[in-house]
DNA sequence: TCTTGACCTAGAGTGTACTCTAGGTTGTAT
DNA sequence: ATACAACCTAGAGTACACTCTAGGTCAAGA
């Protein structure tokens, strides 16, 4: 079973659109899909999984031109896999900075979101008083 | 000491471009910065804070027109921290989820360094041997 | 035969978030 | 008086990553 996918299933099974996956390939982010002589696209299994791999990179914030990079020099064979790998490092390293961040953030997030609904305890709390001197007003009246 | 600062040292503290300071202004992302006869603004504690705080939900990848939304209700006052509330759920869900996504793809890029380095390893015991056999040829020329 | 639908290319258009420019004012130092 | 530095506004320009359009080919079904 090497069957090859046309474009179509292959945005819907990765969730980048047709166009975008056009797109990728001219920028060269991806080299030589198979085509039928009509000149329409074949993705193979190696394909998907090569896009499976970019879509890691770009969810992740690396900048396309840095994409385009490791694409070339994957192209080039072996003997560019020390490249590939530093690379690789260098993304891992913004990667777990830009993490450790978000943690820190998500931190003062909660704070704030704790903040807030103490504040919305307080008001409540300042209801039922008013409640509570309404209804004593109210028994007052009897 | 209630020292209020000139644009060119919030910028300077913030890492933020006196661009992007009067950018966010004119968006309505910071109410009111007090301002010198002669039109100059000067930052507040306060004002600097809020910065932070701004800072932190860009840097986390909030939509500007969401923190419009933030920064406009919490101009509204008390009425809306509930919206507030929920408007940083919202976004400390994203957030959650951006993290473990983040972590995943961490993990699979770790795993493709590792894979380059045990092909590098390999390619580096190629090369040993090719040299060994050399220096076994020479020794048997002598 | 004609229509439909999936595909193709090259290039134009869009959304987001800045970032910069032009032209002007003000306050201090020489 | 004049030069300068820091600031102001309104609006134009830019970078990035898509996203869409126009105009066309091709194969299968009614």
């Amino acid at each position: 079973m090497d069957k090859e996918l046309p474009i179509q299933q292959v945005a819907a099974k990765t969730g980048l659109s047709i166009h975008t996956l056009r797109y990728y390939e001219r920028l060269g982010l991806m080299a030589s899909i198979h085509r039928l002589p009509n000149g329409h696209r074949r993705y193979s299994e190696d394909d998907l999984e090569w896009i499976d791999f970019l879509k890691c990179l770009r969810s992740t914030a690396m900048p396309v031109a840095e994409m385009q990079r490791f694409a070339e020099i994957t192209r080039q064979g072996e003997s560019t896999v020390r490249e590939r790998r530093e690379l690789l490092e260098a993304h891992q390293h913004t990667l777990s900075l830009a993490l450790q961040e978000m943690q820190q953030t998500l931190a003062i997030i909660e704070a704030k979101i704790a903040h807030y609904r103490s504040l919305e305890r307080k008001h409540h709390d300042a209801e039922k008083i008013v409640d509570e001197q309404q209804s004593t007003m109210k028994e007052s009246k009897r």
